[in-house]
DNA sequence: GTGCCGTCTGTAAACGTTTGCATCCCTGGG
DNA sequence: CCCAGGGATGCAAACGTTTACAGACGGCAC
């Protein structure tokens, strides 16, 4: 028992080679002859070889890892990209590091903590992270190649979505069934995250009020803290004004869901009363009937690991914009 | 620029002393003469020293890396408890390597790589993994120490909670409640993943119901498929019944959600016409006003992670229980 | 003064791969 | 028949640590 496992000094000794052509026969390399390929393919299985991961890096450099930044882990988006993320790297032999940045400090700590976090992987994927402000060049600070999911980074291709006019459509759409007075759910700045994120969005809803010539009403933007809870808060803001909205646009369907409680406590019927679009198309909202604008955080973090392994193999930098399309379910109908 | 980090003896030519001397100073081992010490950190400092990561762990033959498995990582349960583990780790210079199975096939390729896995962590987290049918004891199998959450191995520490228990205590909370007809929104055993949660659960609330006098009906357990949409459609199932139930228990918060959802759907009024309690704390479950049995996966994770480095460090395997308590909000409440 | 012990330090051998370079052999063209 | 060229292989030096072992030194008890 716990006879320490077989180097690839045992297999060069059963099959009769030198431990060189054993290490070129195992990894498909050239110059190796096939009867003696297959010789020392078959003594690794019989002995149940495995390389030692460890020395490999050491001797390689490549340490066939990845490193994964997110902030917050608990919410929802960063953690179904990993989903997506984490598939395609155990597929393609790749181990993932991940770093996640719960509170602000978490993220200045990643920051300069980052040579070291570096040194352990062969790229990087990054999340939401806004480390676009940092000044430097992803490429300069990192040294490895990065895509950065969620946002724009000089030096690194990025996987984003548009949200300016994300958030127009869904306003659209509002205005399409008729309403006029619309509601707008918003997410605030997190302290120490400078995402644009909510100004964009924002942007968006504003932008397809002027476009159907309707007044932008500040009284109907109200902040909804990215939380159900505080989408219900507001909600019951909203509906304490003078002419409460027809409509409400969430710029997260977590807030939506606050909202859509809020709007069955109040008594209110959905779409009847209120119509209620969200963004993100969360894992509940199909179920919930939420009308959302879909975010396909897991087909972007595919496309993320695919790209970064890309890098890795020396493919240049792009960035690629992923598209937004509108959800139409139950919770959104014709102004009543 | 890209100048190449310093080494361990880069640090000695600096500071005249060997790489032995060095490595001891830099990793607090004793002997080594206080004078000494400073000098070596101080240099250490200046030139931004690290050590390499791989070729300390090929030296060492630690890893400080710690291996998590959990099923499924789209599910909530798993990504919760992730957030707390990685803290404790991150914070104690451990990495995490994710191994996450989707499928069942997934489960079976962790199995029979489990030796690949494990030869590059130093301890192994399972998180509602349920390999102890495998037959090996934990130990045995893994050779390296384990802790799994949510299932008893042998040979490993356990964090687990008392679902029959806990279910029991939900059934008993809706029958103080005045309830007597009592519908049960049950998960299915999922293919190829042998966990006796849902029939654990389901016993507790039998429990209930006998300790209480009341019939056990078939008719009042149906199916919910862990999911919002599968807890909507069981509950319009239980709602076509002759005599329908006035309460539900729920195995878990998402399918509580969906019979929330449906229940508004045929308006039912919660908890007017219909209590329901589910089984997590979801996230959500606040927000909603879901009343429910609280598993509190974040803490279990960080007990996990604890746990396991203790293991490393030789302490002995332990089994943990952990408490679920009821918390009371919204959505339970006096029979109509 | 001698011997012993404990602290501090250095030397060098691992750890298990990868890889640059040299060597050998075989084939084919001249 | 000779030589060039390329495929196949082996040798040995990295890769950057950790750690067993040995040695130097100083203090203290006798």
């Amino acid at each position: 028992m716990a006879n320490s496992r077989p180097t690839i000094k045992d297999i060069a000794r059963v099959t009769g080679v030198s431990v060189a052509t054993v290490s070129r026969a195992l990894r498909d390399l050239p110059y190796v002859a096939p009867a003696t390929r297959s010789r020392v393919v078959e003594a690794a299985a019989e002995l149940e070889y495995e390389a030692h991961p460890q020395a490999a890096r050491l001797a390689s450099g490549r340490t066939w890892t990845i490193g994964l930044a997110a902030p917050q882990f608990g919410t929802w988006f960063p953690f179904r990209a990993l989903g997506g993320i984490n598939s395609v790297f155990a597929q393609s032999g790749y181990d993932v590091l991940i770093s996640m940045m719960t509170a602000p400090e978490d993220r200045r700590r990643f920051l300069t903590d980052a040579r070291s976090f570096c040194r352990r992987v062969d790229g990087i994927v990054l999340i939401d992270t806004f480390v676009s402000v940092e000044g430097d060049s992803a490429e300069a600070f990192f040294d490895r190649p990065v895509v950065a999911v969620g946002e724009q980074l000089e030096g690194a291709s990025s996987i984003t979505i548009d949200n300016r006019l994300a958030a127009r459509r869904a306003g659209e759409h509002l205005i399409e069934l008729g309403h006029e007075r619309i509601g707008l759910v918003a997410g605030p700045h997190l302290p120490g995250l400078p995402t644009p994120v909510p100004e964009q969005r924002r942007l968006g809803y504003e932008d397809a009020l002027r476009a159907a010539g309707l007044p932008v009403d500040p009284d109907l933007v109200v902040d909804g803290e990215w939380t159900a809870a505080g989408g219900a808060v507001a909600l019951s803001r909203l509906l304490e004004s003078a002419s409460p909205p027809t409509a409400v646009f969430c710029m997260s369907d977590e807030m939506a869901f606050g909202v859509l409680r809020e709007a069955a406590r109040s008594g209110l019927a959905v779409p009847g009363d209120l119509s209620v679009i969200g963004f993100d198309d969360h894992d509940l909202a199909g179920a919930l009937g939420l009308t959302t604008m879909r975010q396909a955080v897991d087909e972007m973090g595919v496309r993320a690991a695919e790209t970064v392994m890309g890098l890795i193999d020396g493919e240049p930098v792009a960035d690629i914009t992923w598209d937004v399309p509108l959800i139409v379910r139950e919770t959104t109908g014709g102004v009543g």
